[in-house]
DNA sequence: TTGTACGCGTTATCAT
DNA sequence: ATGATAACGCGTACAA
């Protein structure tokens, strides 16, 4: 109850009017730097205390011109990938003492920068982010032009010391391989947001180059809804209209995971009638029947990586820090099998 | 590159001193507040654009006494419960022109604690927070004795108007009440962490209740590791020492997947030998084979209420907010089968 | 060892 | 309509 009544917060100015001494012992207190005798410690202690005294890092920051903060921009934090890769950047930032204040741009480039925006004004030390388009983002030529330090997460971005996240292209040739091992000719690429999403524009190139390169069949496309409702009736359509396909390599697991189910339900069996290959690697991949064949990756450790080296940027300008490849993994399962005649 | 050698950001004094003007009126054109003359207002916008301008929220903040800034506290961002409602919140936020400061606690008290503290120097205007144990935690201890603006999520705290979760108690009752339906006896539940979150503690209190009533026998408890390596002999010693168990209720959805993933694994079919029913109604248990019996909850759209609380108490302090139920839902599904005898 | 005074970038008051 | 000036809470030279 006390001084509560004043309703405004105690500042360094009364921890020393009720320690009885300057705001510049208090400040040293608090921060345990410069000399300050024991005596006179234990006072401002005891009054800071007792006014239950929190600092401010509004004025710290002011002053010191660092906010021991670091933004975050992600499409959603939904999706497992994002949110694994957003608690790799927490993780290293808490161990570095710092906060992470974090935006969802829903994979739209205007969000991206609105959020940059609003993260530049916050005064952010750095930023890592994942945009819709990295060649080509207004939210990243703000940074640029700012000079921030910030690093992609996911992106290959024009610079290619930034980035920080998997080889699409090339994981997405190992998908292509895989199936053509198993005698398939004939692929469909499905994917959510072609067109709002470089990374699965670049896994359907990787997938394409795989096919040229083996001599199957140029890959069908299906761009499907948000809405995952309709998701029946453009597959049911999409297999009409290609009867040919035996296997789909969708842009993500949970996609996988939805194609399954939605091909059980036409009565298709995966994989005699149709094989499946996913993207990501998220655990449940594992536990279902069939287990999903996919590209594993390591959105924690990149997350971590990335947050590492934004961190290192900060305390270390004259050095330059390039990329930490934390790279990708075919993982076999049963939802690809061989093709049957 | 202009005055980029300076070093340092543009403020608004450098606005006016650009614009040939004072800085009250940038000031006022910057925050459209006040009256300025057209012919100063395209000054000042101009000097703004050239200088690559963007306000420092830190002068603001500090001399408002607001962040537009709310604090957010959860376990963890990996789990998909919580970062579903964390996307809610920030959608929230930024629906009102906030921005969300994150923090993982990794379900340990201490952690918590250091969080708020954090989020407290940086001045949040409010925070959201789930915590280990509502009803003895020292993270809200501080806020109530700050007067800082929070809400529970997912918790049920010692002030009841401040919650915004789901019942987990009455939810575990449904849950026993499910199994009884279907001729089972003796159930096990198996949890994650029973001590550090007071949620899966409820659920469990609430399944004793429905098998006291409908007279079952009392419950046998599995508290399995962090380390899901260790599950499968864990169960199996499990199920060993109880044979007579033909039901087992999960704490969450992704613990009852690894469950039936590792019942398979040791040669029991699900649900012929025996049933499963998770917590949380996440996606997947729509997908796998069998589906997935669980209590369905809106992790999202709590985490939209209970941002939406937070934003009613900041913009009137005079009205009393209460908590929205959100509520939740039992879904059948394959992994409960009848008892078979 | 300790205290005083200034400036960090902003908004609001008060003259003009 | 516009500008000078005083806070806001803090860190830090500098003086004592």
């Amino acid at each position: 109850m006390e001084d509560a009544s004043r309703h405004h917060e105690a500042t360094i100015k009364d921890v020393a009017h009720l320690a009885g001494c300057g705001i510049a012992s208090v400040s040293r207190v608090v921060n345990n730097k410069g000399q300050v005798s024991p005596q006179l410690r234990a006072k401002v202690l005891k009054a800071a205390a007792e006014l239950g005294f929190e600092i401010s890092d509004l004025g710290r920051s002011l002053r010191s011109r660092k906010t021991q903060t670091i933004g975050c921009v992600v499409p959603s934090i939904s999706n497992p990938v994002y949110s694994a890769a957003v608690q790799g950047i927490q993780d290293v930032a808490v161990e570095n003492g710092q906060q992470l204040l974090l935006s969802c741009s829903n994979y739209d480039p205007e969000q991206e920068l609105k959020a940059v925006r609003n993260l530049i004004s916050k005064r952010v030390d750095a930023m890592v982010l994942t945009v819709s388009d990295a060649q080509n983002s207004a939210a990243l030529d703000l940074l640029r032009s700012r000079g921030l330090p910030y690093r992609l997460l996911f992106n290959s971005g024009p610079d290619l010391s930034l980035d920080c996240g998997v080889d699409n292209y090339e994981a997405a040739r190992h998908v292509g391989q895989a199936f053509s091992k198993m005698g398939h000719q004939h692929l469909g690429y499905v994917a959510l947001r072609l067109n709002r999403s470089d990374r699965s524009a670049q896994r359907l190139s990787g997938l394409k180059a795989a096919c040229e390169a083996l001599m199957l069949a140029e890959p069908a496309i299906l761009e499907v809804d948000e809405n995952s409702v309709f998701l029946t009736t453009q597959l049911q359509t999409f297999l009409n209209n290609h009867p040919e396909i035996t296997g789909i390599f969708a842009s993500n697991d949970q996609l996988a995971i939805a194609i399954i189910a939605t091909l059980r339900q036409l009565g298709k069996k995966v994989p005699q009638d149709i094989s499946i290959i996913g993207f990501d690697g998220i655990d449940f991949g594992l536990m279902m029947e069939p287990t999903l064949a996919t590209i594993v990756t390591y959105p924690y450790e990149m997350g971590r990586n990335v947050a590492g080296l934004v961190q290192a940027e900060q305390n270390n300008t004259t050095q330059s820090f390039s990329p930490i490849e934390v790279g990708f993994e075919y993982r076999p399962g049963g939802s690809l099998g061989p093709v049957s005649y």
